[in-house]
DNA sequence: AAACCATCCAACCGCAGTGTA
DNA sequence: TTACACTGCGGTTGGATGGTT
């Protein structure tokens, strides 16, 4: 929190003087009151016409943060959860465009929560997993029970995956290996999956998730110019539990090494169990 | 009870993109 | 083409708060 203060400013050959910090309750129910009866328009008029001695981009910030009508408040849901890390692992840190596809939800409280939340319990879940595959003489080793702790499995990571295909999002004849619930991924014991602190970027410009012990998804970047096209693959890295660190190879049936249309993935949805959403990124 | 510390989160800042004169 | 204003975004800050010593 800020202490409230003021900052002068000159405009128009008279001293304005611009309140900063936090927003008292008169602000609010001014501006409140303001944009109920006119609605959004310019900013800095909206914070001229309400009577607030603030700059625009404060009251947008207001209204946007804290105001609106249609904020859901309170802790985030599981569900949310899950969301927002799913959509972090595909999109990185644009805020504003997981908060879309969060209804109620504001970027910079997903932005927060991110930051103060999740990104630790990711990490701590990284630095447990990590302890569970290094201790080759661990008794538990191979049960999957003893490493995965959240809700967000591999197989949420493949359902997005499936999910974009089976809408039409990717084209199937593109890879040379679909994974599916049937395959070797999708094995019970590899459910537990780890992230890396920052999911994205990676240093050949791909965007992945760590799966954890066995595998690495990536995700094109989003930044993209018109008609490029952007490697995808899944490597595995085996690091195999079940056989006490023997290890073994990938077969080369179940990896993928293939192209996604990107420019078609960046003009499509990203598809969720929990919303139908009708934006488009 | 007081001091200290860690965490949370509201709000600011700087920058980039866009529209307009 | 340029300059300016406005908007939106992501990163960062720092006061408030709660927990621990």
């Amino acid at each position: 929190m800020r202490k409230p203060e003021v900052a002068a400013i000159v405009a128009t050959h008279q001293v304005k003087k611009m309140k900063k910090g936090l927003w008292s309750p008169e602000e609010d129910s001014k501006l409140m009151q303001y944009m109920l009866s006119n609605g959004q328009g310019c900013w800095s008029d909206v914070a001229k016409n309400a009577g607030l001695q603030r700059c625009g981009k404060s009251c947008r910030l207001r209204w946007i943060n804290y105001l609106r009508p249609d904020l859901k408040r309170g802790a985030f849901s599981p569900q949310e959860e899950d969301l927002i890390i799913r959509f972090h692992s595909i999109l990185g840190n644009r805020w504003s465009q997981i908060a879309a596809r969060l209804p109620g939800r504001t970027d910079n409280e997903i932005k927060n929560f991110w930051n103060s939340t999740v990104k630790k319990r990711l990490k701590k879940m990284s630095d447990t997993s990590n302890l569970v595959n290094n201790s080759s003489s661990s008794p538990n080793a191979s049960d999957s029970s003893s490493i995965s702790s959240s809700s967000l499995e591999f197989k949420d990571i493949i359902g997005s995956f499936m999910s974009l295909q089976e809408q039409g999002f990717i084209n199937p004849s593109n890879f040379t290996n679909i994974p599916t619930n049937n395959n070797p991924f999708t094995t019970p014991h590899m459910f537990s999956h780890s992230f890396n602190e920052d999911s994205a970027p990676y240093a050949d410009g791909l965007y992945g998730v760590n799966i954890g012990l066995h595998g690495e998804l990536y995700f094109p970047p989003l930044e993209c110019e018109e008609g490029d096209l952007y490697k995808a693959d899944i490597n595995n890295h085996l690091e195999d539990v079940n056989t006490n660190g023997a290890g073994s190879n990938v077969p080369e049936s179940m990896r993928m090494e293939e192209y996604w249309d990107l420019d078609q993935l960046m003009n499509t949805e990203v598809p969720s169990v929990y919303f139908n959403f009708n934006q488009n990124i």
